[in-house]
DNA sequence: ACAAAATTCAACCTAAAGTATGAATTAAAA
DNA sequence: TTTTAATTCATACTTTAGGTTGAATTTTGT
């Protein structure tokens, strides 16, 4: 719509000299036939005016063409991961909330009487949990529920 | 260098175009002037043909005019990090090369007994060998030398 | 309010982990 | 070569881990 507009205002500009010019050549012609002055400068001038006419109309076309395109493509540094649990994971064990507190635990290093202290339960409590635990995430021990646990990134 | 070429070679073609142009002029002009035909005919040539010479120039001058810079602007991305064993920390501890074996395997999930098989040693020697372990990583159980290995980057 | 799931605990048992001591063999360093 | 460190193994013992059953309580979703 923009470009139209420039088009449509060139055109005119266009048209506005052309007229301009028009009448100055005739009256230039005249006052040269009158006169009888030098023809090749009658042409000359014509010539100049004409060429300097395409260059400013060439320039005012061609205006828009020098466009500075400037793309900056930038990608996320990762320094270090943010850590996202993978809750998906999670659900389709279906592990509960002490569940996993204690699976947190077991991989910080602390024992069974450790946990239970920190989590103010007895040990069978404990206990309970780290055996529904082991055969929902289907390990035998406490060291490969901290290997898998990892690897599924549900745990810190 | 190479714009002051093109500007060399646009002067040389339009050198030469004038010349051809003023043959063709001047052979217009005898023409015309013989047979007395239309003088605005000519004139309007005239204008035509520099009007276009004009516009040719400028466009032919004005070419370096339509830059298009792209700076795309990409930073790294550390995806997965190449793990580098921290060997100075295996040295102040005085690991054996058995020892981080045992541990390695301990990371990975393995029993005592598994470990055995898969180094093809008996139970007692794993035994020994955690045991040494513990003392020289100062800690108290497989999961914590787990932890602890991990965090210091001496096992994968 | 009711049913299902989650949490808690106990008691008993087996398996595995971990400690301690002693010793034989092998590999590497002085 | 001799000494030291590493590796290996056994035996006996203690501690912890893990499994099972059963049950009480609380939370949660319908």
């Amino acid at each position: 719509m923009d470009s139209a507009i420039v088009k449509n205002k060139s055109l005119l500009l266009y048209a506005g000299s052309l007229a301009v010019l028009m009448l100055l050549l005739k009256w230039l012609e005249y006052r040269l036939v009158i006169i009888n002055y030098s023809f090749e400068i009658y042409i000359g001038s014509i010539a100049l005016i004409f060429t300097l006419l395409g260059i400013w109309l060439a320039l005012k076309l061609a205006k828009p063409k020098k466009e500075i395109i400037i793309i900056e493509k930038t990608v996320e540094v990762s320094g270090d991961r943010p850590f996202e649990i993978n809750s998906a994971a999670i659900e389709t064990m279906g592990l509960s909330k002490r569940e996993l507190e204690v699976l947190q635990l077991m991989s910080n290093g602390l024992s069974n009487i450790e946990i239970a202290e920190r989590l103010f339960v007895s040990l069978s409590t404990v206990k309970t949990h780290s055996s529904n635990l082991f055969q929902k995430m289907d390990v035998k021990r406490r060291t490969q529920a901290i290997e898998k646990a990892k690897s599924l990134n549900i745990i810190e």
